[in-house]
DNA sequence: AATGAATGAGGGTTCATTCAT
DNA sequence: TATGAATGAACCCTCATTCAT
């Protein structure tokens, strides 16, 4: 169900930008984006810590003050710019999510995307990574990002878990298994140090596998 | 033997301590141990984002121009804490190491090890967790910290591929999966989500075992 | 004869007011009452140095930009509120004023009248006197503001002076030693230092007439 | 016996003068002093809403950091330099003030140099002005300015009181009387509106005078 | 070795005001 | 009339670092 209102969230978003595109590209697109995108750029050329709001708005083209007729401030700017994100990357993995699948397809299948989402958006994968570390991430924004991948706890994992298919353990430490391995080597890939190819891909997923069946 | 380089690197550092003694070096030593204390409990305190030299100088009851006699500037600070933080997990994780120890033992006893440093060193493991993902971490700092832990890649990982004990995979990925989950999870345990009690630690390490043994 | 021009231009702000009624015009009087108010309450509550445009547009509900529909620019919004202020506060002072009334009696209830404004005005007292010292105040609105308050000079202190009531000084320092005294104590009463009580109120009347009479 | 520890405090203060100019005036001088002055110099040009750290660097000739390391902000700069201005003027008020001097007397005496240490200080007169309404004026620094003049409230206005030579009013309402008529008029002075001569002078002493004898 | 003093550069943020709609 | 959007200028303050002593 919860899946659904995500993928009808969509919907709304591809109205709502068909409509922009017809009747308000008199000003210049929207400004919100391009001060998403210019943060995004910027903290993946210089990390998280050297992003300021001077910077942003050089990159945007933008005066300084004018983001802040946007984001009450940079906190606000990065945890909006994180949700953002984060629904972006829900929606991609729980795309044509089903309920009914063998759980261990579901599992290869949301891994394998959620892969598939790293390397095609590194900017927005490393900005996660950063920032979810972050003590400038608000808690609010943590917990309602956590929300959007709910699926997986429920019909994922807490379902597996009842059907005996994975260890009884806490349900975190098969996310962690499940999750961590992969975007600790995903970053090593986008560092130079290993490449993330089709056959490391499938070595994880059958590690993660292992780790966490019963 | 790598692991003898390590013990041995130990002694200089005593012979180290001994000649200053006796020969009353100026350049207090304790001196740089209040700047490094200083410095961990800052970070552990309000982050790295949120130190600063004079923070650091105020804490260690230093005048700010002080620690320029001690460090370069502040990357080197922050670079030569990062070594010698790892240093003492490095001895104290390789401790007693033996090289004839089966693999099985052998892994299990470096992962407790790795989880009793992380749980009685909660400022070490959060700094080292902070900062080797920062900018200001060297490479040169990164690969001098990976070489301490060589034991681990010669002794236990790629012996046990040659064993075909552990899984025909990038020795990075047994790594990973062999400490990434438990980091992963130490950290959940200090923001107070989950306790990594007794229980949580076999079922972390049968895991790790279940993701890497062939 | 003053204090008929008073009333005059009291009755000038209700045919002012039915004009509005009758033709409609879109300007509205409400507003600029509102944005009034809120600057009035904004300067009580914060300082008067703490009065942004924005914060008064906020607590008024309209935009920043409509205050500029009805102002030049802050200072003069500020000016022609001071003069608005100053106008009631003659307007009930002189209220029933008598030239034909014995000059204590005169004295002594202008006085009581005053301090009747203050302390049921306490909005209005407090903006006056953060205000009247300000630069921003205009020379044209002090003088304006200053001419609402002829009556006292004319038939209050001149008269006293010519009919040796009032000591042979000059008449400003008649106004100062009346009016100065209870303002000051007036601030501490509202600081919560002291109490303006009817007994303070006879005290204060007291000395004040103690110092001005012959 | 306050008045002795006062003049001791000025003694103290002028050794540390000679100190500096025999051995320290390798440097420029007193830096806090110049902070000091410019800060003076700034309100009475301008007003107090506007000065800023800029402003008072570039007029100090100093960097505007620079001020940071005399004080700790904005608001501690001002404290303290409304201190030290408070503290001239009750070492200028209070020198040579004598206990057995006759009430009236050590009246006059005590008013005649208040209103000379005006004259002669118009901008530490102004700055105190402004700022003694100000919001920045911290709790603390104004008690501890009153401490400064607690020779009025015991040795004039209480000791007045017990001899019946005053009314028998709050003693705050003594001090108003003595001292806020002459304030308003010396500001009217400054403002060019009227001349605060010998004549004036006395009228006010005499007006003031009237208002608190019993 | 140790430090107080000094600073330019930059941080985040608010300001009064303008302009197109 | 009313306003959302936009901005340059200014705000206070902290930074890492240098230098004279």
């Amino acid at each position: 169900m919860i899946v659904n209102i995500v993928v009808l969230q969509n919907h709304l978003t591809l109205i709502e930008r068909s409509f922009n595109i017809w009747h308000m590209r008199h000003k210049d697109e929207n400004k919100n984006e391009s001060i998403f995108n210019a943060t995004i750029e910027l903290i993946n050329e210089q990390g998280l810590a050297e992003v300021s709001m001077s910077k942003i708005a050089k990159k945007a083209k933008v005066s300084a003050s004018t983001i802040y007729v946007y984001f009450e401030n940079k906190e606000d700017l990065l945890n909006k710019l994180f949700l953002n994100v984060k629904k972006k990357m829900s929606l991609e993995i729980f795309n044509n999510f089903d309920d009914s699948t063998p759980l261990q397809i579901a599992f290869e299948t949301s891994l394998r995307k959620f892969i598939h989402f790293i390397l095609t958006n590194k900017d927005y994968f490393l900005f996660i990574e950063q920032f979810q570390n972050s003590p400038l991430l608000h808690k609010i924004s943590l917990e309602e990002s956590i929300e959007l991948f709910e699926p997986l706890y429920n019909s994922l994992f807490e379902k597996g878990k009842q059907q005996h298919v994975f260890k009884q353990v806490d349900t975190n430490l098969l996310v962690i298994f499940t999750f961590r391995p992969v975007i600790e080597f995903a970053k090593e890939h986008f560092n130079g140090n290993s490449e993330l190819n089709q056959e490391k891909m499938n070595e994880i997923i059958r590690m993660s596998w292992d780790a966490i069946k019963a």
